[in-house]
DNA sequence: CGGAGTATTGAGTGACATCAACGCGCGTGG
DNA sequence: CCACGCGCGTTGATGTCACTCAATACTCCG
């Protein structure tokens, strides 16, 4: 655990453009699964009280605190994470660009994990009265939130597979396609390029392997020509393959167009 | 993988007495979480359109197909899986009485995985109809049931930390921990002893390790008198040290009484 | 130019997997 | 009632994947 200085900027709560256009790409992951109704858009881009900004390393939820608002990650690649008593650290989810980070929150639900920034990181608020009013007003958007609950859940049961079952070359492969997919959704990646703003002890922490090991298994899909990956940026150079090796399917993902 | 003789008694479409006593546990699972209104246990009780049972190793949900109707498990264990291309199997969630099984399944969500019934399983079903018409009139039952789906959310992510961080004799502990809390917050369990209808096999593939060192790891906490376990009946002989031993700590749960 | 953080490499160890065999309880059929 | 077979639990021997420890390179930054 890295040191915490948590540098947050509040801005004033009359949703400015410029903020709106930033919850651009929350609306681009919501699209991601479904259509989106453009009143709904505005409902949710609305109910935005503000925007804060933090440095790499900061804590954006403190374990064992409840936030007082909910958040959806603007920039910046975040993750959430456990602690046990030896030190050992899970990282249980990932948080890219559009996604939210603790829509569950505004429910009266107790978690004893921390949501950390892995690089540079901004995000956007939603207070939890907006959020339940919103839940009494729109059930057409409370479905859509509902749903990317649910999408996240799928991909921890898919981590659980990767965790339990694959191998860790193949499980590094199939989080690398993960990825790029997710960041492809929300227009982060292209051509088979993304950048990895995170270490690979972070990754190492996500996929349960040592630095060591997971730095040999990106060595492996190395040296057999699967990806390329100098500092952070990433380069799949045979994606069918990578696909075939970490037994890569994006349905879990729920992503309603192709990927490729 | 085993057979797949599916059994299933459909029963007429009015809720029976009889059908809505066994659907108390439903109800007892929620209120595990929050108060529940009596009016909404009403509206969900009036949803489920039938009930149905399953033999052992029946197939519940089969892979790739989006079920017609949403189930809730009346009785026996039941668990949701997948099998990677080398035959290996993971659960990624287990299922006990009072449990919704594929609460998601509603929103037009995609999976490739399945769920299998462990012992004999009756279901309680609702359809997706009117699950949609319950998100558009009753927000306060909605909330609800989202939170049971963050509930199940949470407990993935704690799995992902028993699966990449703890050792095989801890996360086994952990894993007794939470059946005989999750039992005991819908009364089936109490006393520190519960039955367990599944195999070591099922464990063991939900804790991603092997039968032969699952069955190693329950030894070790038999030999250091924390459990005694006889064919099904599991009993915790020593509660505190069990839970010390496999870092259990309940919160994740989301339950608003305390355990012992 | 030094220092911190990260990536990489090597060597040795250990936890868990695999393979194989045996016991045990239970249901089934003779 | 017993013989048989099957599923499951248990045990031992051996193999291997991934961890740990330790040292060295690379890159950025002050």
């Amino acid at each position: 655990m890295k040191s915490v200085s948590n540098v947050a900027a509040f801005r004033p709560a009359i949703a400015s453009v410029s903020q709106r256009s930033q919850f651009d790409i929350v609306i681009r992951k919501l699209r991601s699964f479904d259509h989106v109704a453009d009143e709904d858009v505005s409902v949710l881009a609305s109910a935005v009280s503000g925007t804060r900004s933090f440095d790499t390393c900061a804590s954006i939820v403190t374990p064992g605190k409840t936030p007082p608002h909910i958040s959806a990650l603007l920039e910046g690649w975040a993750g959430r994470y456990k602690i046990l008593r030896n030190g050992a650290r899970q990282i249980t989810a990932l948080y890219l660009p559009g996604d939210f980070i603790d829509l569950h929150s505004f429910l009266p639900t107790k978690t004893d994990d921390g949501v950390i920034a892995f690089s540079g990181c901004k995000t956007a608020q939603v207070s939890h009265e907006s959020l339940q009013q919103i839940t009494e007003t729109e059930p057409r958007l409370t479905r859509l939130l509902w749903r990317s609950t649910l999408a996240a859940a799928a991909t921890h049961r898919e981590w659980l597979t990767i965790m339990g079952q694959m191998s860790a070359g193949a499980g590094t492969a199939h989080l690398i396609c993960e990825l790029y997919t997710r960041l492809k959704a929300v227009r982060l990646a292209d051509n088979h390029r993304f950048c990895c703003p995170i270490t690979q002890l972070t990754l190492a922490d996500t996929l349960g392997l040592s630095t060591v090991h997971l730095n040999r298994s990106i060595q492996a899909l190395r040296a057999k020509n699967l990806i390329q990956w100098h500092r952070d940026k990433v380069t799949i150079t045979d994606w069918d393959q990578l696909v075939d090796w970490g037994e890569f399917d994006p349905t879990y993902l729920q992503m309603n167009e192709p990927v490729g």
